[in-house]
DNA sequence: GTGAAAGCGCTAACAA
DNA sequence: TTGTTAGCGCTTTCAC
């Protein structure tokens, strides 16, 4: 591939001006500059960018690990933080850290070696003092949906409990007592806090708590599927499943349809995230919104901030309800 | 933030040595080694990659341009070009180009600036010409799903006409003759290839085409919700709908059961893509899959194969016909 | 307005 | 087994 020097050769110039005029710094003649944009032209070159980024320190593109990029839900989260990257003339790196500590691990140090300028991590498996020291060594880190200890200010989360607590509330408040939930296995803390929103909506409203209408599947729809299969062969009768995410709802749907349950006439279930698919799955879902994207747009332009930037950032969303057709009121009965 | 020179300097040795550690090449002594790990360790070093990349020529990332990472379809593609890329020890670049000419050219300067050691390419909207001359300047593009005369070697594709012709088909042969079709407007020969399946499908079984059938949509959701409802409306009945893909098929569907036409009792439905979402809709959506994951790991290797490498790689896949419950046989009947 | 040359962080050939 | 040093492609002073 040509380089800056073939051009400057066939140009007749010095590679200096040949930096010049692609970098629209400083005055060059008009005739160096044709003479530069012709060779150029000739030799079909591309200046290259990792050079580039080495010559004046400073890289051009930002990281992002995600757990998985095939799960919609980070989907939405990359394409958000590429719109605000590209805004900044930035590109986006991604890699994925599937929910294993070390792969996270990995992730980082992919991105601290390339020296992005920001990095976006969902990583939720690392360790507490693992990726404090990271935090505390690379400040242009910041964290979402993780909020760690001492770095608040570069967190940037949801607040699960409060959402998933606000479900439950509406189960209940649509005279539902009898509510199963479906937890989620993976060891993050989106699930335990989840779980425990159910647990407060349960004991605010004074309903005993029930082991058997709790059980424990992955964040898939297969996990919903075999999660409403669990709760269909145990003995506890229930109104109402409660869900970890949309995806368990869209499987149990699948699943109590049939075994000729029906939603919401029979069973009512309610999801969280309003992924794409359920506003789909039928009946349409009832679910809590999780702002993603405008949680991926704060955490770029929080890492993006300089240290003088003293903008107000929102550090933590509360999902809100979205009533649709999964949910049926049994006060009217 | 340290470098290679710090790290010689602490570890009192030259920064060759460093070198030589940290890359494994040749031999080293333990103590300089430990020496070396130790200043590191002390220093929080991390070698630079854009340095590293510089210095020996060779990128260590694999460039990937989809045209929304949003789309599920497009997260599948990453993912397994992500896995692929991992096991040659890549790491992945994705950049956007939503169907947009000239946002594919930018995106292709992008990823050619960054010396990318592969590119894969989703760009359907710049032109042959175009396209052809980043072929021809780049040996290591590959494209995936368009084939581009003169480079078929580096093409990989679905066959989509005959997809389309093979769901169509199958909804013939369950004695449906009424068959309405919503295109997708997408400027992009797969549109264009559904399509003419759709009409080879009808022309071989002697079904005449009855134009106010086809309606063109968005191929989103929203777009089958649109499609589906302007079918409604026209005067001309059907008794099966082929979408242009899932999504547009899951739309359709909550559009037909919101007008009280079961799926598929009253009204039959075919999608495309075999999308995760397809497995959840009520019914559970018949459709064709879309082998998208094979197809990118494939890509990859062919970017990433060498002049004798002479593997015999397959460029063209056809999808395969999923049977599930959104067709009703109209023969016992 | 232009070019020579130093330097960015690292690798690798060469000498020692 | 080591260190010295010349690059890699580009930017950016500093003289002219």
């Amino acid at each position: 591939m040509a380089t800056i020097k073939d051009v400057a050769l066939l140009a007749n110039v010095s590679v200096a001006t040949v930096s010049r005029v692609n970098n629209n710094s400083s005055k060059v003649s008009p005739e160096a500059k044709e003479a530069v944009l012709k060779a150029q032209q000739e030799l079909n070159y591309h200046p290259n960018v990792t050079a580039k980024t080495i010559a004046h320190q400073n890289t051009e593109s930002i990281g992002l690990i995600v757990a998985d990029i095939s799960d919609p839900y980070f989907g939405a989260m990359a394409r958000a933080v590429d719109e605000e990257a590209s805004k900044n003339k930035y590109s986006v790196l991604v890699n994925n850290g599937y929910h294993v500590a070390e792969l996270e691990k990995k992730c980082l140090d992919e991105m601290i070696k390339l020296h992005c300028k920001a990095i976006i991590a969902h990583t939720l498996c690392i360790d507490d003092d693992t990726l404090a020291s990271y935090m505390q060594n690379y400040p242009n880190i910041v964290l979402i949906n993780r909020i760690l200890k001492g770095f608040e200010d570069r967190c940037v989360a949801l607040d699960d409990l409060n959402g998933a607590y606000l479900a439950v509330k509406h189960l209940i408040s649509n005279g539902h007592k009898q509510i199963a939930y479906i937890k989620s296995t993976h060891n993050i803390p989106d699930s335990k806090n989840r779980y425990d929103g159910y647990l407060k909506a349960l004991e605010e409203a004074k309903i005993p708590f029930e082991p058997a209408l709790v059980v424990e599947e992955e964040p898939t729809a297969q996990g919903g599927e075999d999660g409403a299969q669990a709760l269909l062969n145990s003995s506890k009768p229930f109104t109402a499943i409660a869900c970890y995410n949309d995806m368990q709802a869209a499987g149990a749907m699948a699943i109590l349809m049939d075994n000729d349950k029906k939603v919401p006439e029979n069973i009512s279930i309610i999801g969280f995230d309003n992924m794409f698919i359920s506003r789909y799955l039928q009946p349409r879902l009832t679910t809590m919104l999780n702002p993603i994207k405008t949680m991926a747009i704060t955490a770029v332009k929080i890492a993006l901030a300089t240290e003088e930037d003293n903008a107000n950032y929102v550090h933590l969303f509360t999902p809100s309800l979205i009533k649709r057709f999964s949910v049926k009121d049994l006060n009217n009965f």
